[in-house]
DNA sequence: GTCTATAGAAGGATAGAC
DNA sequence: GTCTATCCTTCTATAGAC
């Protein structure tokens, strides 16, 4: 590397990926078009193939970083050193306020990871799951203990939690109808939700004390 | 209605739809092939546009349908005379088996509402959503009380008990790739939540108690 | 009602000039 | 690197025979 140029110099490759960001999270893979993504970008249809040589090529591109973007944000929730409660309030606050101002990306990754397994494979081959899950037994022995949560149930506890703090983007069409019709304004119920979800799952928690 | 032919006796259309329902739910409207669900009919493509006209409207039949039949699941709980324990108990147990027979369901309805939202109006329009509020309200005004369960709170409540039933099945793709990782099998998992998921929400109701 | 054949449009990809 | 023009495949949809 003599010259000076750095990644993010290359202009015209960064508007094409955020426009190919932008019509491939409202259209999926599917449904997206590379003339929308040139007209998006300012440019013509034979540019997006010099710089990404396929369709395939260019979502590929697209997933990896945005939904890599998307579980990274699980991982300080390992790192950091709180309880668990503190931990459970912190996901919450973090993933609910990163989701609001992504409010798309997750029925896009959910959607395109049914549609095609094999790319969330790539993404998650290397984290290594096992290695995190004992450390976080091991953080959190007492409390586990505590708490009364077998091995077993870990899985259905995380889950639970990502469901709740996951659902209400995964499922934004339909509840933004239901709540019309009841007077419920969405964007006040998810920023009521951050804190109603750490309050529900450490409630759920405690009940389960020996 | 003076001929004796029932409405079921049309098998050409019936195998359509149900080659339809299958090829749309896996591959999304976008991804579906006319030719797909020909062959997979036994047919060849011009008689699909013979009984459908347009592929949109064979979308429209089958999502009307299968999203609906998803909705229904949801009314025996309005209509039961439970408690709210039971109900919640009941819910679990009907919906995830209903989803353990179509695993597929969640994440195409949730998908194609979100890429299309004025599909799920025509199919909301006739429920009155107020009313139903109305009901559960009355029918279990001591239950909210004693759990200090505020108006407010209820549609928090219900999106997360959605939720924690919904999630595993939408985000499939990715819970298998990691549960696979740590050595959990996927439909033990599931088996297991329909007592576990009544178990933690009623557990974190109790913990509300005044 | 069902088929074969084909029209007609759309979309991904490339050639070649600048 | 960027553009215009165009190729070629794929897909929806229809015409017309039986």
């Amino acid at each position: 590397m003599v010259n000076n140029m750095t990644e993010n110099d290359n202009q015209t490759e960064d508007k094409i990926f955020e426009a190919a960001t932008r019509v491939f999270e409202e259209k999926g893979m599917d449904g997206a078009r590379m003339q929308d993504i040139a007209n998006k970008a300012g440019i013509n249809k034979a540019l997006l193939h010099y710089y990404f040589r396929t369709k395939d090529r260019l979502f590929d591109a697209v997933f990896q970083k945005v939904a890599g973007r998307m579980l990274m944000k699980f991982a300080p929730v390992f790192e950091k050193d709180l309880t668990l409660e503190e931990k459970i309030r912190f996901f919450f606050r973090q993933h609910i306020t990163f989701m609001q101002e992504n409010p798309r990306l997750p029925a896009f990754v959910l959607n395109e990871i049914n549609r095609n397994p094999a790319r969330i494979k790539k993404l998650l081959k290397n984290v290594d799951f096992k290695k995190i899950w004992m450390m976080l037994i091991e953080q959190h022995k007492d409390e586990l203990d505590k708490y009364n949560i077998t091995e077993e149930s870990i899985p259905q506890i995380m889950t639970t939690i990502a469901a709740i703090s996951v659902f209400p983007f995964a499922a934004k069409g339909i509840l933004e109808g239901i709540f019309e019709n009841l007077g419920v304004n969405f964007d006040a119920y998810i920023e009521q939700r951050k804190e109603f979800a750490a309050d529900f799952v450490i409630g759920a928690l405690k009940s389960r004390k020996k």
